[in-house]
DNA sequence: CGCGCGCCTTGACGAGGGTCAAGGCGGCCC
DNA sequence: GGGCCGCCTTGACCCTCGTCAAGGCGCGCG
């Protein structure tokens, strides 16, 4: 599938999931005045669309995708002699909604710098190519960042840079950012207050 | 249960699932510097904790609750005799999901009194006793009115008064509100900008 | 009956991020 | 190879919401 693709829109009567075989796919909720929220970013491996009352979200391709299909009704039919894929999709669902509390709870209480170190360190956790550490390189746009961090681009853009001004990272071209040592070495420690690490920087 | 009163935590192990039979539970993500995002309000009738690895948000008791306890192990085990529980449970994930996409959508695109009007209108459709029209009883307090939308207790009931002044509603005590007839009317236009009603409060 | 503690309210002030506007940069198509 | 278009950037300004501080109100307990 093309990048931009909608596989599915909100509201639409289901029938047929996905798992993602290759590329990034966004699950969206499109406001009335044209605004957009990015709920998830999924990545190689994951399923999706396996609903059986209505698309609470739409999906669209981020990159070029590549997906395979299961008419949901059969997988469901099959699942009957096969307890574990009952339980692959409960945990699956279960997951994706756990992502998004957790999601939701740091873009309502971080300020926009931290809300992007988190999302670079998730990236790295999640979406990881196991390159160079610390090395990210984005599937998607800065449109698409700013909607799943709730930031316009004005805004990112000026986040970014200022991540950047204090040595947080260091951009390659519009689609790779180098994550400094520091930073690698903190996953969990993301919602750091960005002043802690501003007299490291000055040095280096 | 009590009032407050912790159901489980974000992170333990599961084994038990439940249902809601009286009062009100909030899903909750705690943030590391005692913020709370409040991700979901339940109603009787309502599944939660049905998760198989590790609890993804923290449930507790937001009024006196009743609860009935399922083992989650053996509910997935009898349920593969009977479909229709499967298809259940992955349908009411994936509404919770859903709900949450939504959610999110409203608190991070709408200002403080629209994020109101909003859940004011949604708790009319999915928690309404049926009493008075526009009669709205709150099982919560303010606290967590305010965690739910994003917003501190002072804006919250800055807002509040704001939209008393311009007739959207009145409060009767402090855990009743009494929506104005232009706004029961129109609950699938919660989002609409308040000044339009403003010319018509204004002569009521 | 009165005190005290939570919860809600109100005010003044400041900061972060949204808005508007214009400019740069690169990629793609002709 | 040149021009155009979309995406990102930068600046100036303003507005909403958060913060800090103090005060009111009601409920429960002593």
């Amino acid at each position: 599938m093309a990048r931009g693709q909608v596989i599915y829109d909100e509201g639409e009567p289901p029938g047929v999931m996905y798992r993602l075989e290759a590329g990034c796919v966004r699950l969206q909720v499109n406001g009335e005045d044209g605004d957009r929220q990015i709920v998830a970013f999924l990545f190689p491996g994951e399923l999706f669309g396996f609903c059986l009352d209505r698309r609470s979200t739409s999906a669209e391709a981020v990159s070029e995708v590549e997906v395979t299909r299961f008419m949901t009704r059969m997988v469901l039919e099959k699942s009957v002699a096969r307890p574990d894929v009952v339980v692959e999709l409960i945990n699956r669902s279960n997951a994706l909604f756990g992502v998004l509390a957790h999601h939701v709870e740091k873009i309502t209480h971080l300020p926009a710098h931290e809300r992007l170190i988190w999302f670079f360190n998730w990236l790295l956790r999640h979406a990881d190519d196991a390159r160079a550490p610390g090395v990210i390189e984005l599937p998607m746009n800065y449109r698409d960042i700013a909607d799943f961090l709730s930031l316009k681009p004005e805004t990112l853009s000026r986040a970014l840079k200022q991540l950047e001004d204090t040595g947080y990272l260091v951009r390659r071209g519009q689609r790779t950012v180098v994550l400094r040592q520091a930073c690698v070495a903190l996953p969990l420690r993301a919602g750091d207050r960005l002043a802690a690490t501003q007299a490291d920087s000055a040095t280096g």
